[in-house]
DNA sequence: ATTATTAGTTAGGTAATACTAACTATTATA
DNA sequence: TATAATAGTTAGTATTACCTAACTAATAAT
């Protein structure tokens, strides 16, 4: 039996490790960087971390990194698909907000039925990304890729839809709602300014300004047509 | 903030009190049967008794009855209405079956989010009745009633409908389920044997006979027709 | 009215999960 | 290389939620 907390720690592990944006390899984790992720002080996650050693779902040797071992890795990802399914099921079957699904997703990730989970997904359709656009990991724990680039590097007078977002804090997500830029939003390229490296974009025919660090942190799938 | 613990203790509270199947005025609950109902030691029982009446969810004096607070008793409501949405949704939106759905529903009850339950009971189509036959309270804590008798006091010739069990044992929904019988099934009263009370009954143009002990369990609503 | 039984409480202990404060090991810098 | 900074561990404490064993209070039986 995995508790609750220990699955906490395993998602985070997880998402430290490789799921994280930005992270291209496998890293091994310190303790004081999976703490302040947890918002934990280190020596809880220190005691935390012996308890997973000895459910061997993590290597750890004294004063060395963390990595994960295939089980801890297994049920990590088991999490993170019950998290993504949840907040796609929210999302598109009851109408919650984009910036609400997470909170309660990381309430329902815990609940322990496979056979919910399974219906869940099926009632879906088997989706292969959340409403944030990240991927869901599947029953044997496969992560779907895809090719995505920042809007930044997108060329100008090309459309393109709006697939994940690198940044998730809660001030992103309100301008990026009040600009009215959501997963699948189509954006045009208009323009790219060399002076401030601001760029012209196009939603629904209304042109709007955004900066780059905006513009970085927008991943999107660029349109064949 | 209640813990999932004082929650489960809550719902059982309300249950020995008011809900269960015969109880029909309101009863005070001792300490050793609400730990025999939730599988404890009443030491274990005694010491929560010290944490909800300290929060005000209990009236309880050294070595007397145990009655619910008006705050108590709507906390309480609230976990059987979010058990018993959650065991509808199962049931009627995912296809469980009906004795699956109580274990899951056990752990989603203790899901906390107004909008989510909102959203379940307005999916649903605001049911007034649990898969089982059991009255889903309202968001103000109102339980909606029904006039039922056990299929034994049904009169010989007339079909009945089943609307609840009063024993929910796996034993007996097993047995109901060999039997073809679950909510909504439609029971035609053929005979009452008077040797030893046992009951023939049809469903679906199929005969069978039962015993008192299980005609007793199931409640029906007969039928105008 | 005693006494036996049942109901309820108290004392003391454990495991999981958190904390602070104080320590040690590793790594970086001058 | 010596020292400072960072990373990680240990010790001791708290809370929640469970336990067993031993007790006391209330009630039933003789
Ligand atoms: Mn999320
Ligand atoms: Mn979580
Ligand atoms: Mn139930
Ligand atoms: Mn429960």
């Amino acid at each position: 039996m995995i508790s609750l907390t220990e699955e906490n720690y395993l998602k985070a592990l997880i998402y430290l490790s490789f799921l994280a944006p930005g992270v291209e390899e496998k890293k091994d984790v310190g303790t004081n960087e999976l703490a302040s992720y947890l918002k934990l002080k280190s020596s809880t996650v220190n005691e935390m971390l012996k308890r997973l050693k000895e459910k061997n779902l993590i290597n750890h040797e004294k004063y060395k990194k963390i990595t994960l071992t295939p089980s801890g890795e297994q049920n990590g990802l088991k999490i993170v698909r019950k998290h993504r399914l949840w907040e796609t099921f929210l999302f598109t079957k009851l109408d919650f907000d984009w910036i609400e699904i997470h909170e309660v997703a990381e309430q329902l990730e815990h609940i322990k039925s496979e056979k919910l989970v399974g219906k869940i997904d099926k009632l879906l359709g088997y989706p292969n990304f959340d409403p944030h656009g990240d991927p869901i990991p599947d029953k044997h724990g496969k992560i779907p890729q895809r090719i995505t680039k920042n809007l930044s590097a997108v060329d100008i007078g090309k459309n393109c839809i709006v697939l994940a977002v690198s940044d998730t804090s809660k001030d992103f997500l309100n301008y990026l709602e009040d600009l009215g830029i959501s997963i699948k939003t189509e954006i045009g390229l208009i323009d790219k300014i060399a002076y401030d490296r601001s760029i012209k974009i196009k939603i629904k025919d209304k042109q709007y300004s955004i900066s780059k660090k905006v513009a970085d942190n927008l991943l999107v799938n660029e349109k064949f047509n």
